[in-house]
DNA sequence: CCATTAACGCGAACAGGATCGCGTATTCAA
DNA sequence: TTGAATACGCGATCCTGTTCGCGTTAATGG
């Protein structure tokens, strides 16, 4: 009595075995819905893509998803994060602590770029999602998109302790900003307004101009 | 036959005079559809005001409204376009051309402030049209975010005539750098997650960061 | 007058995301 | 063995944005 946090949803009774055969069921039902789920957002699209069709193909009924997943658009952010982690990983792996924080953080964006921009759909939904507060989902996105600034900005920090930023910028705001102008920049694309090398440009030429600063030096 | 140009709303025939006793009827409908949604809106939020209960205050039946707009969402950018022309008169009056370009910047910035501080949902709903591509309010959208980045653009430009700014800035990406700014402060806000005021200091915060640029200086 | 043509309005129906209540399977404790 | 607890699964149902087909109203032209 008195308990229901959650909706429903996400088992966290810690008596239970991880090997529990009703645990380990679930498990197989959530891998089955979300490789469904993959499969029909690649194929139809996200919005195109009925629970009930997802559903089938994961040989259940469509409430069970529910079971699983608070809403459709989870089904969306568990690969962003998984996709999250894939574009650090690429980061890291070849980084150059000593380069130019200008360069390194244009790495790290193209890194993440050059993932995001095969699923244009995963961009589009994720910034839907943090249209639509007081859903869970929202809030996954929002902490998601906290860790990528927490990225960009631990390289500035970096940066700026080798003296190659100003002593007083922001590097939190600075990060902030970084990464709205990729948001910024990957909407027109996601709506195919341009494709995706043109955005990729923006948001080079917007890092720029952030660098180097508007005003005549002085 | 073979004319179907839009799925249907906003007549467009030449031939009826604006005093037509049809088009005065439904301009009328469009009004009180309009306020009926405002007052909603403001009362229980975009998301919680059905169109039936719309309709109902409005006088008619839900699937009237759809003579006269494509989409729920068209009931907001309705507003959206009224304010984003309030904001461009208060900035308009008052600004002096010859002042800073930061300070015009923020000034125009101020205003704008000021106006989506009082509907959060305003904000939340017009960003989240332009993750629905090929619906109509999603290019509805973008066009007035256009606008407002060609006012900027137009600010910037003056000021880089004025040998304030590098004399190489692109002022088009410079204004868009500023416009994801605004967008991506706002997001926190209209979550809940900060206040109106911490919003207009991210956006001065980021502004400023663009203007001085992080690079330090040689 | 009467036929034609639009713009309007409406109730019924559809579609798809989400909820509910109930039945089933698995585990553990007594 | 039995009974309680818990994770799962399912069909029915709800809710709400949107579409459809039909009837109504107002202007026009012969």
């Amino acid at each position: 009595m008195a308990h229901s946090e959650s909706t429903q949803a996400a088992p966290n009774n810690p008596r239970l075995s991880p090997e529990d055969g009703r645990l380990r069921r679930g498990r197989r039902s959530r891998a089955l819905i979300l490789k469904a789920a993959r499969e029909l957002f690649e194929e139809r699209g996200f919005d195109e893509a009925t629970l009930r069709a997802i559903a089938e193909r994961a040989g259940m009924g469509a409430s069970s998803i529910y079971r699983h997943f608070q809403s459709k658009e989870e089904l969306l952010i568990a690969d962003l994060d998984e996709l999250q982690e894939e574009a650090w990983r690429r980061f890291r792996e070849g980084d150059d602590r000593k380069a130019p924080t200008r360069k390194r953080v244009t790495r790290f964006l193209d890194a993440q770029h050059q993932l995001l921009a095969e699923d244009s759909d995963l961009t589009l939904i994720a910034l839907r999602a943090t249209t639509r507060p007081g859903v869970r989902v929202a809030q996954q996105v929002l902490a998601l998109n906290d860790r990528t600034i927490g990225l960009l900005m631990e390289i500035m920090q970096m940066g700026r302790m080798q003296s190659q930023l100003k002593r007083n910028v922001d590097v939190l705001e600075a990060a902030r900003v970084v990464f709205n102008i990729t948001q910024g920049a990957r909407i027109p694309w996601a709506n195919g307004l341009t494709d995706a090398e043109t955005c990729r440009q923006a948001i080079q030429k917007g890092v720029d101009l952030l660098f180097g600063g508007l005003d005549k030096s002085g």
